[in-house]
DNA sequence: GCTTTCACTCAACGAGCGTAGAGTGAAGCG
DNA sequence: CGCTTCACTCTACGCTCGTTGAGTGAAAGC
């Protein structure tokens, strides 16, 4: 259908197979994690020679590691104004299209030693940055606790793939979560 | 210390063996999860010849069945009479102490196939128990976030070792967990 | 058109893995 | 005491992995 071949130059040749190696790395890394998913599997699925995913990305770590920056990249615009709505917010986001890098580091964070401590720091942040605009007690544990009830909803979606919310409009699990979290966020216990 | 050796039986020695490899394996499986815990790793820690290793538990994979099959056996008391009930005292006992092999589970749910579906059916099972009990619409979505806010709160303890979570009496978590999940759990959405 | 560049492949390495079979030496038993 | 049993070790296999360095052939530059 598309055997039209606009005749590339060598540069847009270049550019066009380092991403679809990366697109390869990304679906990989998403689906089995950073051990299972191997560089001559990716290679396989880029219709590549191994070698060449080394020379472009010199390693397996730093393959991953690009892969993953793609998702600090765009996950993270920071304005903290009314910090709870965006979070709901940002929830929604993660149910309705996981941004495919962040599959990666989810699937992997319970295994690969090096993105569970970056996960950390993450949780460490957002659990920060949360409990600073919460009032009462225990601000710390109700953001952290807020912040994991999220993180299991996502894992049971786009990880375990659980058909009640595989099948779920995201609206709809917010709005179930929504006055459940509420009760976290509230000064009321 | 204990550098008294009341003579064991040849049988004694083996079965404190096997007990010795199984602990092992229960550990290194919880810390690194299937993938990265290797028969060899677990035959070094226990003092024990790799293919003894083999003899006694015929497979890798096997080994790590018998592990986790030790958490199957404990952690279904099941009367299922206050379910929710049961569900957040279930919670409470794994925020205590985490049976040992479950976080072997745990750990391998996102990257090992063979957990992630034994897992995803444990889910299934019981999202359709804890759906049973309730009543309103979208009984099967709420139990499903139910049951997966417990799961990242646990996650963020026992494996990403949130410091909030971490240094926390799993009382007062289930303390704040409880009217949280009460808006999931009464029909008033 | 000749030379240089460079995207890409080929073949091979060393290491670590799960696993198998033959061996060994002390405990158990007559 | 001698024979048997058996808990346990040794050695090695075949495989897959990440990674490397030498090649190759077509595009690019002069």
């Amino acid at each position: 259908m598309s055997t039209e071949e606009p005749p590339l130059s060598r540069a847009e040749r270049r550019r066009s197979t380092e991403k679809r190696i990366l697109n390869v790395a990304r679906q990989l890394f998403g689906e089995l994690g950073y051990d299972r998913a191997t560089i001559r599997g990716i290679a396989k699925a880029a219709q590549v020679d191994p070698a060449l995913v080394m020379q472009y990305f010199d390693s397996k770590e730093n393959l991953f590691r690009q892969v993953v920056r793609l998702d600090a990249a765009q996950s993270a615009p920071e304005t903290a104004d009314p910090l709870i709505a965006q979070l709901m917010a940002g929830l929604g986001v993660k149910l309705a299209g996981m941004p495919a890098p962040s599959l990666a580091m989810l699937r992997s964070m319970l295994t690969h030693p090096d993105t569970a401590a970056e996960m950390r720091e993450t949780f460490d942040r957002q659990i920060k940055q949360v409990s600073a605009v919460l009032e009462g007690d225990d601000a710390e544990l109700r953001a952290a606790l807020l912040i994991m009830a999220h993180l299991g909803v996502v894992v049971g979606k786009h990880l375990l793939e659980l058909e009640p919310l595989r099948d779920t409009r995201p609206e709809r699990i917010i709005e179930l979560l929504d006055p459940c979290f509420k009760t976290l966020t509230d000064p009321a216990s």
